[in-house]
DNA sequence: ACGGGCGGGACGACCCGTTTTT
DNA sequence: AAAAACGGGTCGTCCCGCCCGT
């Protein structure tokens, strides 16, 4: 799995690194530092100067390639959109009951990518404040998660792989609920919850009350 | 329902006020406006001014009662805590299967006070940072909550009302995550979402997967 | 001359101090410091720092009597404003002629404060981009000092003092232009320029020019 | 009238030119930028990036021609000083009371350029600070212009053109601070005040009170 | 020679929690 | 319970080097 953050410099001249990771760039770095931070001391508890510190530079640096503090936030948001957003569109592909099958495996995904957890999820709360910089984003990503799922169940009941009666709207909502909450346990559980499992079990209850 | 969160007052003397609401004491505005800001905009997002401010005090005159910020927090703390569990208790007192039919109705308790809901998840999130003051607490939280699901269960099938099969430990985290899930969306999505009724489908399926 | 800008504090318990300067306030105290800081660095060259070293405070120490410095540039400009007008007004209280010719003594006033003297210079400079928070100020400062002056020049023609062919406008103008201009060469001519003297001659040749 | 203010390029080789711009070079346009913002925002209010914005570079371009900002400012005010200092020799070219006769004209000179006005009255008060860096050239360029003045006048005692009684040093001084000090006011005076005409009044009076 | 990318060190204003005094 | 003051930060700016392309 690709976690890389930073440019994918196109010029092939001196490092031809097939492929493995491609070179970390300071931006990306920086991005990757602030992804990790922010997920896990928030966002008002991470300083610049730790990310900073964390990938080298003075705050100093930093600044010089993101000019204030908001923008090192909406990139970071953005970065892990977009990464959410890549791999969640690879895994639903095949679409209708199918997809939702696939997402059975989503647990493992979120299990090697921690620090994306809990962007999301310390963004979620950070959100709340109705004059918070990230509560429009976190609003539009609740919305499209929502819309994608019910556009998944209405495509298996098109199918007739899904019946007709059931309430796509709550198994969205009570499907994303689930996922944020279970991704909040995990920070208090030491090892006794595996998330994997957790949310496979989920998924099978899931299947039985979707599938004819 | 009783949403007080002030010192209860038990001295008696000047006034009996039987049956009406405590008197507001200082003390008590403080705490509230301490937990309505925490809920909103974080504890770190929250100066001991802002909450000064609310209950027209000027901050000197707040740490006048609370020595320090971290006494005001684990006051705030106790304080949602108690009245969280004391409505629990009296709500779960039967026990059982008959216990978990009840917890139906909690949906509707929270949407009452909403400042408590915001409350709780905007610290489970900010006690992800391992030295968080409020980790110690949050982490009891969940295990308080967990154990008496799982008590609940068990009740359940030494009494015969619930098939003896059942992942105990897999539903208390179920129930316990999607209650976390379908708060936190509950800020995002406007009027859509019935925290209510769909609080209450979520009670219909697990009591269908739980009783014989 | 009374100097002094702090607060004049009534109540007479304590100390009766009578006929000596009052006690000085910790506010009145920033207030002179920053005059007399503005009026050698410039606003801009003035950092909070330096105003709270010289009362012997540190910058958080005047930031809680000023929460931020363009409420303290007003303070100064205000005070500024507000002795400069004392006295210009009891020294021109005749009116006419006579007001003028008592300005001849003005060269003195200034030489006793010269902190007030640069404050009003380097305000003038500094209010010439036209974003500064220091233009409005200025600009009604010298339209105030024109009305005054034209005022004084239309006075004087109604009671047959002065020549009614006098240009007042210009009059105004170029004695304000002139004692800008005089203040601003003293700063650079060591002790050649006797500011007094300077001023009385200007004074003379308009007298010489007004009167009939 | 050529407001040029970059290189004058003596090299004779590439480019003839004669009488016409010497083109811009990168250096003159810095120079020329630098004028009009030390003029308009004074020296510590300009930045050397909001100069080279202004023509088009980073501020690393505009490093590589200055190395350091004070050495900008010397050639920022050296080329004022020169510009300054040719008109003015070529309009007192005759001596004597005729050259304060063509100081009447100066007035438009200034309007002409207004960069060149506000940057010496900015500059100036800037000066005022003891540890300055233009501190020197200020006192210098007032010295040299009440030197000048005073020497025409003593020429015109000679040649018989001037009351010998006149005070030359205080006509000299009156004189440069009538002329800064309208200088300033016409920056605060909408369009009420005709700079020329305000001028050429000075010089009438100033004329008449020199002239047998 | 010219100019940009990158980075740092010093400092700017302002904030926040806290102690001390009244 | 307010008032005064402080120490330690936080974001952001500014000037200026270093190194790299043309």
């Amino acid at each position: 799995l690709d976690t890389e953050l930073n440019e994918p410099r196109r010029d092939a001249s001196p490092a031809q690194h097939r492929g493995g990771r491609p070179p970390k760039t300071t931006v990306g770095e920086i991005i990757d530092a602030a992804i990790e931070l922010f997920g896990s001391r928030g966002v008002k508890g991470t300083t610049i100067a730790a990310i900073a510190e964390r990938v080298g530079l003075t705050d100093a640096g930093v600044l010089h390639h993101f000019p204030t503090k908001s923008v090192l936030i909406e990139a970071a948001l953005e970065r892990g959109l977009l990464l959410q957003t890549t791999r969640m569109r690879e895994l639903l592909e095949p679409g209708g009951l199918e997809a939702i099958r696939r997402m059975r495996g989503w647990g493992s995904i979120v299990e090697e990518s921690p620090e994306l957890t809990s962007l999301q999820i310390v963004m979620s709360t950070e959100g709340i404040a109705s004059d918070s910089p990230v509560r429009d984003y976190v609003q539009q990503r609740y919305e499209n998660l929502h819309v994608l799922i019910v556009g998944l169940i209405g495509q298996g009941i098109d199918r007739g792989e899904i019946r007709p009666e059931v309430d796509a709207d709550w198994e969205a909502s009570a499907l994303v609920a689930y996922l944020d909450g279970i991704r909040l346990q995990r920070f208090y559980s030491g090892k006794r919850l595996s998330l994997e499992a957790a949310v496979q079990r989920y998924f099978d209850l899931l299947v039985e009350r979707l599938a004819i």
